[in-house]
DNA sequence: CAAATTACCTACCAGTCGGTAAGTAAATTC
DNA sequence: GAATTTACTTACCGACTGGTAGGTAATTTG
């Protein structure tokens, strides 16, 4: 059962990171939630920012899956956009707390030593950009024009994800709902129109 | 010279916050700053908190400023959205200390206390809002319709905000240049898009 | 069955956290 | 010119931080 309580340790850490952040947290907290002593953590993950780098490393390799998925679920690349920025709107639990960890790590990782967290980025916005560049009369468009892109809709869908809670408490739950139809419409909307016209091509 | 200090400090205290966060910077890294104990910091603070609740009173009063420039600024209401929005883009410094900060502050808001902090949001939410209501076509659409609107816009570009010290870090300066370019005319085509047809009329 | 490994524990460390108490030197007020 | 206020200081406090040292009981391995 020792790749179980690590495990769980990780998936602890991780909930807790996405809550409040690396220096919010303890590692006493993280052991506290399974009963054991931060000793017993620090047994299986020698220091604190080990730690979080696993659990960075580890959402990383699900970013990759997430890709992997959006394009194997269509052969329209348009289609398959729209359903991997759909996926991040979905309010799963999961998801909420991957987005809610990659926005503190994006205002972090200049400060924290291991610059290398920040590469996950560079592969999964790579990926989006080759993507993006598969759309009909996106083909020739310069790489920073279709970074642009999708960063745009990044941005509006992440910022909205970790916005949630904060929404519920300042219009109540049913407010929210009802912001939340009309985000997905608007979303695909916006989708719709920055995604069908190739825009103005001179390079 | 009391005011000088204590403004100073509430300067150096809303830079420091915003690059570490709330639970990254204490109260002495803020008074040392200025050669001063963080006793003397005290002395103007009652609390850290405090301390910090005075940064953010003081930029939801900036968000109002910004509000009311953008207001006077012009009197069609898709160049007064656009000029708005555009601004959170630019990279004075001030600017993106701020979106940083309040970037900060819709992750952690739901579990410090001051819930009041919140509510900085909700009248910003408000006003815009009502000036997206004065597009033309937009004028009977249901709040939460404008809201989705205007929230996306504002998560896309505070996001870009507080990711332009990554983005130069994974692609230089030189590559952050060539995207900041497209990512402005990307903006003001989808704001474009977004503001003149008046979406699907049915309440 | 002996040896080694795993998975924890208690005890401890130096350093930092936010905050209090009490004092002092200088400026301001009456 | 005496009293008060302002703007700090040094000296603490208990609680907590990440991390080390060393031990132990149970499991796994040879």
């Amino acid at each position: 059962m020792a790749q179980g309580t690590k495990d769980q340790l990780l998936l602890t850490a991780r909930n807790l990171f996405a809550e409040r952040g690396f220096y919010g947290v303890s590692i006493a907290n993280i052991a506290d939630k399974h009963g054991l002593t931060k000793q017993a953590l620090l047994h299986h993950f020698p220091t604190k920012e080990k730690l979080y780098g696993q659990v960075l490393k580890e959402i990383s390799e699900e970013l990759d899956d997430l890709m992997a998925a959006a394009r194997s679920s269509s052969d329209d690349p348009k289609t398959q956009l729209m359903s991997l920025f759909q996926g991040f709107v979905s309010d799963t639990h999961g998801e909420a707390v991957r987005t809610r960890l990659l926005m503190r790590e994006l205002l972090d990782n200049k400060h924290r030593a291991e610059t290398a967290g920040a590469w996950y980025l560079k592969a999964f916005l790579k990926n989006l950009v080759k993507m993006a560049k598969t759309l009909p009369g996106w083909e020739n468009v310069p790489d920073s024009q279709a970074l642009a892109l999708v960063y745009q809709l990044l941005g509006a869908v992440n910022y909205y994800a970790i916005s949630q809670p904060t929404l519920r408490g300042v219009f109540g739950a049913k407010g929210a709902k009802a912001l939340n139809d009309c985000y997905i419409d608007q979303l695909n909307r916006v989708m719709h129109a920055a995604f069908s016209p190739p825009p103005t091509l001179m390079k």
